[in-house]
RNA sequence: GCGGACGUGGUGGAACUGGUAGACACGCAGGAUUUAGGUUCCUGUGCCCUAGGUGUGCGGGUUCGAGUCCCGCCGUCCGCACCA
């Protein structure tokens, strides 16, 4: 016999005579679907524009302040969404909700970042064209979140694919190509550096007032076309550069720094990475290091997502310091006359014993002399490799061979077992004039600072181990006392202290700080010429060129020399033509040998193009860049077109970025002293996991937008507010293998034991992890809409806890949250009759008192983003109303508001009920009353020494004295006083604490 | 290794500037409705015991009073990782 399938089983209790009437799931997609459409049809949450083509300036000027709320801009996966996507909207939707029904004027909008790399690789897996499965899957999740019942202006959604939307992704991208960055220039905000229009150097090179520095000194009107194009390309902030990418062969493109994790894998795919050389288009991210780190002071942001930025970009501050290298030649090395390092501690050059360079160092070769190891060589140094150290030459190309075989896993999880090889050179510390051994090892890196460092073994610890290794002498030159020169060092001393054994017949610093001392000693260096203070970054240039299909093309061709000319204005969008053969080349993940192979070059009527550039050399032949631009792009943008999505003019009308995103009088919450507003959307919600990609690369537009002009903002989120993650349990059986969640059975454990857990009869362990199809605990929000609706879904994600901490889903505990709506709903309408409940009677004072305090406690929690206790509030004023005979008709529909932004189908459904017709999301948000919160009475707690005894109730406006004497004069407080009373800590109306002698 | 955050019932979590610990919800127990299961509703529910005691990871401190502030441990999570 077929069992009841669950719809049936569902008629037959929740269609239940009795009740016909109540809240039920059923109840709740009908409501829920009726409002989605009358919301859509009378375009309720459109927001107006005070300019460009939708421009109602009127409807502005007659709602209050404006005010910008954000998503993390989805990717269209083909999975669908899990239950714990639409938290993070749920939440900007509650708050722009309430944001509404305080008369402000909210932009609130969703659209889609479809080019990609999932959506390539399912293309190619089903062989269909990756546009129509986005579009597909598009369409799947916009039912998915239009069932949620999210307040959107759908008038502004859009895709990256559009090519509308793209069209100025390519404009926007050359105007960064056509510009520098001008480090002297000064900023409105009286800073120094911006970006300015490449014209406006052609200009300066070409009025003499700046020089350009060619190789064989001649002037900028002495260059051929070809070479002042290569002139410019070396100052714009998009330029081409061959040097060391990320080459993944798995995926069949290179990656930025910030895609690879420390696993030196690829974060989409777990593919190895390798490095390698290839000319790459990179932006001159570099050029606002010190602006990304500084502005994050403006912005109101969680302190953690502040650090990872900073942490990312890296500022030091220190010294560069050329140590001179004298060879064998005669001659010094390099163009610097030795090798120049960066140093944070140029106060101990005076210890410094050797030097090492990173074994990828250019200047390695010239350092290495012909012939044997010269006098001075310690038996240690000629390298590990016995067979090939007879003589430097072959000792160091071992070592360099050996190093360069070695992923950057294997020279991370060989940790700190040091290793090098001596050159066979010496270099002359400046200050002492001591000559130093030179070294190649690889625990320096090529990538960071000069890719070569002095050793200061005696104050480093990464060079004392090196040191004790090597047999390297090891000198004191701070101590923690100006006295302690002679004091031995059994280990590094890396604490703040003074110089000692600082000196020479020129300089001293001994006896001065640290701080005073690197002051000194770089004023030295830079008399002398030796060195400069300087401030050195972690953070590289971002590269941004990938070798697929489903990206932007940029908007760039090649002329016959070479030399990038950008596609017209009026040709964009440069459209991504259709191929036939749109897969990427990929390889053996491990091949490292491989190259890049973009699809687009096996196009070559797209590649090759005969245009007139109107710059007076008629027709010509150029190629296109077949490479795409980094999903990245997309999204570095796209909240400021959700602000003008119409315009074809422009990307965005000015006076609509200001409206919107400008400059706030005050300076953000927290913010420190002497920082201003830095404009940007009012709220951001998102997770960590973008805190140094997508949110850095943003910021990075934004500001060279601003340096242009094309923006008042200086900052694109003002406010980001980093969510939690749902995560939920997972269980695997007795092989690891993960089973079907779902249908996992729980046995609670006899008296205090853990719960069992058995999945068809067979014994399973749980473990708890992400939400998701690897390891079969997904549930998906349709299921949930069908089980209980969107509105009790919407209640229970935001009812969890905090939004910013991260919390297992239980779908058990769904229940709660339907129950209150159940409850409210009941307070409402009779679920037999379906009469309504309320009546025009006066609620109690007590009832009132609490109607006005949860109004206040629910707008103060609203704001700062607490739903979990906001709920709270609401369930404890209903349980209140649910007790009485009649609901009072005043604190039903205050209820109703309150509840409106988190329920908002039920909410609406109530309030029409109730005898509304202008629908609740523009209806004006309950008002707390001060005056209405009156105490009758109000328990006293009455302590001895601090210690809960007894409890009265009392007047609240009782004096001090008076409830002194009441406590006095309680049978437990004279139990306890009878030896007598030393204080009498009063705290009216609610605390009294007596402390006996 | 360095840096940061956090430890509260069986569970998720409340507790504003130090002032009734455990709001609200799940779960659990008992009861009502129901032919029954489910649903719904009501009551109870930190722990130990009878009164009473005890309790916010552990140990100490400041205070009339500490989940909250300070010091030292232990544990969990996150970030960075030879960054010169």
């Amino acid at each position: 016999m077929p069992r009841p399938s669950s719809d049936e089983r569902e008629d037959m209790s929740e269609q239940s005579n009795e009740t016909p009437f109540r809240y039920t799931a059923r109840m709740a997609q009908d409501i829920e679907l009726a409002w989605q459409d009358r919301w859509e049809e009378s375009g309720t949450f459109n927001a107006p524009n005070p300019a460009g083509p939708w421009a109602e300036p009127e409807r502005v000027a007659s709602l209050g302040e404006k005010l910008v709320v954000l998503d993390m801009f989805p990717y269209p996966s083909g999975v669908g969404l899990h239950v714990g996507h639409p938290l993070g909207y749920i939440a900007t939707d509650v708050y722009s909700r309430f944001h509404r029904m305080l008369g402000k004027n909210v932009l609130h909008a969703l659209g889609y970042d479809a080019f990609g790399l999932p959506a390539e690789q399912y293309a190619v897996q089903t062989g269909q064209h990756p546009r129509k499965t986005t579009e597909e899957n598009m369409t799947n999740m916009k039912r998915q979140l239009r069932r949620l019942g999210l307040g959107f202006d759908n008038r502004r959604t859009f895709a990256t694919i559009d090519d509308e939307y793209y069209r100025w992704t390519q404009w926007i991208f050359l105007k960064i190509w056509d510009a520098w960055y001008d480090a002297d220039a000064v900023r409105p905000d009286g800073g120094r550096g911006r970006a300015r229009p490449i014209s406006e150097l052609v200009e300066e090179f070409e009025s003499g007032r700046r020089a350009p520095l060619t190789e064989d000194g001649r002037g900028w009107a002495d260059l051929t076309a070809t070479e002042r194009a290569r002139v410019l390309a070396g100052f714009r902030l998009v330029y081409q550069s061959e040097a060391p990418v990320n080459w993944c062969p798995g995926l069949g493109t290179v990656l930025s720094n910030e895609e690879v994790t420390n696993e030196g894998r690829s974060e989409r795919g777990n593919f190895p990475v390798f490095k390698r050389n290839l000319s790459q288009w990179m932006m001159r991210i570099t050029a606002y290091a010190d602006r990304l780190a500084d502005d994050l002071d403006g912005v109101d942001w969680p302190e953690n997502v502040k650090r990872l930025q900073r942490n990312w970009i890296g500022r030091s501050q220190g010294a560069r310091v050329t140590f001179p290298v004298p060879l064998a030649s005669g001659e010094l090395a390099g163009q610097k006359g030795g090798i120049e390092v960066f140093t944070t501690r140029p106060d101990t050059v005076f210890g410094a014993t050797f030097m090492v360079i990173a074994p990828e160092h250019p200047l390695v070769d010239s350092l290495v002399p012909e012939g044997g190891w010269p006098e001075g060589t310690h038996a240690d140094w000629t390298g590990a490799d016995a067979a090939a150290s007879a003589t430097p030459k072959e000792a160091v190309a071992a070592y360099r061979l050996a190093a360069s075989r070695k992923s950057d896993v294997e020279r991370q999880t060989e940790g700190k077992d040091k290793s090098g090889v001596f050159t066979g050179s010496f270099a002359t510390n400046p200050l002492t004039g001591e000559a130093i051994p030179v070294f190649v090892a690889d625990y320096v890196l090529m990538g960071y600072g000069t890719g070569a460092i002095m050793a200061v073994p005696g104050h480093d610890e990464r060079d004392f181990e090196y040191a004790t290794k090597f047999s390297i002498p090891i000198v004191r030159v701070v101590a923690a006392r100006p006295d302690g020169g002679d004091e031995p060092l059994t280990e590094p001393f890396v604490a703040d202290g003074f110089a000692v054994n600082s000196a020479n017949a020129t300089v001293s610093l001994d006896g001065l700080a640290v701080e005073d001392a690197k002051e000194r000693i770089i004023a030295y260096l830079e008399d002398g010429g030796d060195g400069r203070g300087t401030i050195n970054y972690r953070l590289r240039d971002w590269l941004f060129s990938r070798q697929r299909y489903w990206g932007e093309p940029f908007p760039v061709m090649f002329d016959d020399d070479g030399v990038a000319y950008a596609v017209p204005d009026d040709q964009l969008p440069l459209t991504l033509p259709d191929v036939p053969d749109y897969s990427p080349k990929t390889f053996d993940p491990d091949d490292a040998t491989s190259s890049p192979e973009p699809p687009l070059s096996r196009v070559p009527e797209w590649v090759n193009v005969e245009v007139d550039l109107g710059d007076g050399r008629g027709v010509r032949h150029f190629r296109r860049e077949t490479n795409t631009m980094p999903n990245w792009a997309g999204s570095c943008w796209y909240y400021l077109r959700y602000l003008d999505p119409a315009n074809h003019e422009t990307f965005v009308d000015p006076a609509n970025e200001s409206y919107w995103l400008g400059r706030h009088a005050e300076p953000v919450a927290g913010a420190p002293a002497g920082t201003v507003d830095p404009g940007g959307v009012d709220l951001y919600i998102g997770g960590v996991e973008h805190a140094v990609l997508h949110l850095l690369y943003a910021r990075f537009w934004h500001k060279v937008l601003f340096d242009l002009g094309h923006v008042s903002s200086e900052e694109p989120f003002r406010k980001y507010f980093s969510q939690g993650y749902i995560q939920a349990y997972a269980y695997t059986d007795s092989r690891g293998q993960y089973v079907e969640a779902s249908e996992v059975e729980e046995h609670p454990g006899a008296h205090g034991e853990e719960p069992t857990f058995t999945w068809q009869g067979q014994q399973v362990f749980r473990e708890y992890g992400k939400i998701g199809k690897s390891l079969k605990n997904s549930v998906s929000p349709d299921e949930m809409y069908d089980a209980f609706g969107a509105d009790t879904f919407r209640v229970y994600e935001m009812s969890m806890g905090p939004l910013e901490l991260s919390k297992p889903w239980d779908i058990r505990a769904v229940v709660g949250s339907q129950r209150f709506l159940q409850r409210l709903w009941r307070n409402v309408v009779d679920e037999e009759t379906g009469a309504l409940r309320v009546a025009d009677v006066a609620p109690d004072q007590a009832l009132t008192t609490q109607l006005h305090q949860t109004i206040a406690g629910v707008r103060d929690d609203f704001e700062g983003l607490r739903f979990n206790t906001a709920i709270a509030k609401l369930i404890e004023l209903n349980n209140s109303v649910t007790k009485l005979e009649v609901p009072p008709r005043e604190v039903v529909e205050a209820m109703v508001l309150m509840v409106a932004p988190v329920a908002p189908h039920i909410a609406e459904e109530m309030w029409s009920r109730l005898g509304h017709d202008d629908g609740v999301a523009h209806a004006a948000f309950p008002v707390s009353d001060p005056a209405k919160i009156v105490m009758g009475q109000v328990t006293c707690v009455i302590q001895i020494k601090g210690k809960v005894r007894d409890r009265v109730e009392v007047s609240p406006d009782i004096s001090e004295e008076d409830l002194r004497t009441l406590a006095l004069s309680r049978d437990k407080v004279r139990a306890a006083t009878e030896a007598g009373v030393r204080t009498v800590i009063v705290r009216a109306p609610k605390l009294v604490n007596v402390v006996p002698v």
